[in-house]
DNA sequence: TGTTGACCTTATAGTCACTATAAGGTGTTA
DNA sequence: TAACACCTTATAGTGACTATAAGGTCAACA
């Protein structure tokens, strides 16, 4: 399978494949005759686990600690719920973070109704005055 | 003021004002014979306003619409207030992602029990499975 | 035979909002 | 005279791609 395929399978960019590739996520992979590069089964499936982890918002880096892992399946597994654990620490605070934004926005959306010279606009005027 | 000075008072770095000047969005200071940069009250007040922008999470290319609506204060404010909804918008549509995310990572979470070898490990299984 | 077209290759720069580093000039104090 | 804190500019790095340029390969069609 040519790299063209492989993106359309799985739903990416070549350049994204290419970049997997040269940042050490993805096996060097065979080349044809006029240096194309040819992908087999365990490519597409080293590629499918990147994107899993890509969905879930983890890392190059956390996936390269994942990756080191599946390629010691006798160890323990200790690491990976550490790491997820972390993880899902990380996106409760982004969470928290973006709730209270929320709330200041709502609270500064308050101070106009939209009708206004900009001199008398009520959002303009509370965002200058700082948090709070 | 120097550059140093009005840094530390504005609690950012002296490379982020210079960053700012060199975006366009605080205006070019006066310069000491040596070449020092001097600021006065009203480049406290941009900074001020600059800073409360970015904890907002508003773009500098936000920051800097926002800016010429403050230059032309008998203009009307409907673009301050749909800049605002759009940035509420995007704000909770973070939100609404990454608490599905959350809900994906406590599932996986619980494929696992901490104690086994990788090979065994539900985490590593459920990635792999992809998205659903 | 020529040429179109889809595919592949590498290399380089851009995104965003900084942050870090280097190499050097200025000005006050010891 | 030297140490020190401060200032200057220029350049590169961050993360995870995305875009662009300039060119090579190969099959199909006129």
């Amino acid at each position: 399978m040519r790299i063209g395929q492989l993106a359309r399978k799985m739903g990416v960019d070549t350049q994204t494949i290419r970049f997997y590739e040269k940042e050490g996520l993805l096996p060097t992979p065979d080349r044809q005759k006029n240096g194309y590069r040819t992908y087999g089964k365990k490519h597409g499936e080293e590629l499918a686990f990147i994107l899993g982890c890509r969905l879930l918002n983890l890392s190059l880096s956390e996936i390269r600690q994942l990756q080191v892992c599946r390629k010691n399946p006798h160890q323990p597994c200790a690491a990976i719920n550490t790491l997820l654990d972390d993880h899902i620490a990380r996106v409760q605070s982004q969470i928290a973070t973006l709730e209270a934004l929320q709330q200041q926005l709502a609270v500064l959306r308050k101070q106009c109704d939209d009708d206004r010279a900009v001199a008398e606009c009520g959002i303009l005027a509370g965002i200058g005055e700082g948090p709070r």
